[in-house]
DNA sequence: CACCTTTTGAGAGTTACTCTCAATTCATGC
DNA sequence: GCATGAATTGAGAGTAACTCTCAAAAGGTG
């Protein structure tokens, strides 16, 4: 989760081969036939004029039919590309890379740590290729109701990759409940701090602030007490 | 958190004097002028139309239409008790009782370990009320993409209250960022104990589960290796 | 270039939700 | 009791996000 990453791309009619996840980059899916070609185009197209409505009018102000005007296509075809409103703005496809990332890690390293290094990465990435997206998108997420809604739906995807890490890495299943808390209880405080960081307008450092939610969570859950003005502990 | 519980009830337009926030309970809301108690009566008349029929026919094929009819209210008015229509089944009145339990717990005593003292009570208070509800709920939860995503809602109002409780103990502010992910991740994890139980049918008690979890959580994210088959840690 | 499959657009339909306004219902002072 | 004012309700019209169906268009293949 670079930040409110991961999505919903599971609930996507067309799990797209995702091959470059970021719209703005170079080549738009070289390599294959016409049609996945064009595919591709569509879905940026559509997210490109979605973020730039959304940028000038704002989200309720924007519908879908403006969207599908401005992006060429029709309202049904966008329907197609996209379930629901609120996707068009959090879908993206870094779960796999994040997943990949994180089972290059060493396998005893403990996976706080891992995440720790694997999201300073993403972030740093997030930046240099979707700089303006990560903030208006973690914008739109503590502002807009129906879209921090959605991200639970997100949240829960980018959850179930997490769980199937931990099993691997410790021979659990991935439905055991410890794992599962786990898990979600990472994401839970990872997307907080993305909450967070909007809120405050974007002003800190969000690897910065990762790392100090990391660094909480592994200092302990009640364990020792986390530096705190009255030395109370959480 | 009994389960699912906190809500979105801040969202509601009128925020209720809730008195008695379990729909079965004897007396609606003694006291108060008739005004009120109509109010109530109308707020519990919704509530349990909308849980009959959903059981009846399923969420999708309830509509709001059909629940005024049966609630014998206009569709304005229940529109008017509950935002929206997953409101109506996420919506309850648990939350500040939840809080007034964790004040009264001493405050020297590590959050989790009072959570699981709260907890226990709550979810044993949430069976005996309401013993069908619970189970519904965690149900449409999990089972239903609109409600489970409403339950972000839920879940961000639930961590305001446990952010300022933890603030109030601990002296920090509670908007500092070490609090709210703290927050959040418990939620998150708490949250996901409630899908766990609903998705393997209720047939675990929930109380036992909470315990695992805050278990795990206080055993320490990363801490010491948590007993596991390859004695991996998380 | 013909054949088959995939993708698209057009259009009609459903439903959750919003707004406005007039009618009703309760509360209050006399 | 009853008149006056405030809160609550219902009716109705309107919007916008979806869903479904079907025929047209475009891509891939022999």
């Amino acid at each position: 989760m670079s930040d409110n990453d991961a999505m919903t791309a599971a609930r996507t009619s067309t799990p797209q081969p995702l091959a470059d996840p970021l719209s703005g980059a170079a080549s738009p899916g070289a390599g294959m036939g016409l049609r996945e070609r064009k595919k591709l185009k569509t879905r940026i197209a559509i997210r490109d004029a979605t973020y730039r409505l959304i940028r000038e009018r704002g989200y309720e102000a924007t519908t879908v039919e403006q969207i599908a005007e401005a992006a060429e296509v029709s309202p049904s075809t966008v329907f197609r590309y996209f379930p629901t409103k609120e996707d068009i703005v959090l879908t993206d496809e870094y779960d796999p890379l994040l997943e990949e990332d994180l089972r290059a890690r060493p396998a005893d390293e403990p996976i706080v740590e891992s995440l720790r290094h694997v999201l300073r990465r993403a972030v740093g990435l997030g930046f240099t290729e979707e700089p303006e997206i990560s903030r208006l998108r973690t914008k739109l997420m503590v502002e807009v109701p129906a879209v921090r809604s959605r991200m639970l739906e997100s949240m829960s995807v980018t959850g179930h990759m997490l769980c199937r890490v931990i099993a691997d890495r410790t021979g659990r299943d991935a439905d055991d409940l410890e794992v599962r808390t786990f898990s979600m209880g990472l994401i839970g405080a990872l997307t907080e701090t993305a909450a967070y960081w909007a809120e405050h307008d974007h002003q800190d450092d969000l690897g910065d602030l990762v790392d100090r939610t990391l660094g909480m969570l592994s200092a302990g859950f009640a364990g020792p007490e986390v530096a705190s003005p009255s030395g109370g502990r959480l």
